[in-house]
DNA sequence: CAACCACTCTTTGTATACAGAAGAGCTTCG
DNA sequence: CGAAGCTCTTCTGTATACAAAGAGTGGTTG
């Protein structure tokens, strides 16, 4: 639930790490990116020479893992990655919606509305960026990557935010297998719009709401891409 | 957020465990029981020593304990148990509410009647219950304990359960140092049926609100027994 | 020919030894 | 007398060696 950071993590140094900070950190990103699909087997010694550390601190890293659902034990033999199923999606929206709606709810009680009213300014700008091709999508996920960590200020509670970066882990690798089209994208970015504008008229009740249709939106969308491609 | 247990654990015969598995189920005891108090430093050695494994398994369990939110390391010196203060309860109530509301949503939503139908019957003897002291204050927690694990079934989704139940990690260790009165379990009793009928009437709406009142109940109680008593 | 048993090999779980970092206390110098 | 620096101690972080458990395989026997 809580992550520590070394501060000179925190300061983006790139001073060396603790051993199982970086098997934790490149195993991860690892899993998250698709390069250890689900169903992966992952052996303590391969993992760790590939690494390049020894296995004490790779066993705390998957543990780390385990604990954040990454990975799971196998009776027996070793440990794998995660599978995702259609099901599990559907489960982790229900969660999502649970946070996402009380987040946007305190978000809009407790906001101090200037971060807002500046992301408001951006993300009037998100129909064009969409018209940009591939560099204008990424630039739009770290404007949704800003909301959020605007977001999570404005709650101000470690619980709730703690839970909500688990939540977004698991979405992070949902978001891989299915890639969303861009009319999505487009009307997403609308309905972030009438979340921000909630939170800076201070309605909760409107936010929550608007917050419920924006993730149910998203998760039909999810799995509509998903109805379609081959895999999985 | 997923916690695996052998197949021994869970039949529970006291088969001999793995060392870590010991070590963080003898901890999690003890912090979640107030032995080893809120701010309590843990040395790797003294606490290795004093349960009888090796550093190894120990940190393992340490870092599974830091995953829980129970325990955080100290910037260079070790790890110490968490703090619990006043404001800190109150945001975990602010997960708890949106965990907990969804959770009773789709457990009215999708329940098979029967196990609720039998714990009404057992909530309807609680009056009764918690005239007899303390056993029957205990044998009612039982109750709940009961009526926890119903709606986990019933929700029938691993990711919210998994949340739910580092919700209730924290809360086992509020409850000790806010000792409940009479009155407020009496009524607590009278608010768990009106959720259990909700349930059984396949009405979410009606069970989400019950739960929404019963937590702030709930709150309420648990801040005014702190404020009167004089330790924290 | 099939089933069961035993053996071996692989892989995890645990202990311990070693190295490096951080804090405390003492000494010394201004 | 105070402050700063150095050393010493203590603790964590990592590697490695060892033990035990499970799975797979081959042989043997009914």
């Amino acid at each position: 639930m809580t992550l520590v950071y070394t501060e000179t993590a925190m300061l983006g140094l790139d001073v060396p790490l603790r051993a199982s900070e970086r098997a934790y950190r490149q195993l991860r990103g690892e899993i998250l990116d698709g390069v250890l699909a689900p169903g992966t087997a992952l052996l303590e010694v391969e993992q760790a020479e590939r690494i390049g550390v020894s296995r004490t601190p790779l066993r705390e890293a998957v543990a780390r893992l385990i604990a954040d659902g990454l990975v799971v034990g196998r009776r027996g033999r070793g440990f794998e990655v995660t599978e995702i199923s259609v099901d599990s999606i559907s489960e982790l929206y229900e969660l999502r919606q649970a946070l996402e709606v009380q987040a946007i709810r305190l978000a809009a009680t407790r906001r101090d509305p200037a971060p807002f009213i500046a992301l408001r300014e951006e993300f009037r700008t998100a129909p064009g960026l969409l018209d940009q091709g591939d560099i204008g999508v990424r630039r739009y996920y770290v404007l949704i990557d800003e909301l959020e960590d605007a977001i999570d200020l404005a709650v101000e509670n470690p619980f709730l935010v703690g839970a909500l970066r688990a939540v977004r882990t698991h979405l992070a690798r949902i978001r891989r297998l299915a890639r969303r089209n861009p009319l999505r994208l487009l009307a997403a970015a609308a309905e972030h719009l009438l979340i921000i504008d909630a939170i800076i008229a201070g309605d909760p009740s409107l936010a929550a709401h608007a917050t419920h249709i924006h993730l149910h939106q998203s998760l039909v969308s999810v799995l509509a891409a998903i109805d379609e491609e081959p895999a999985l």
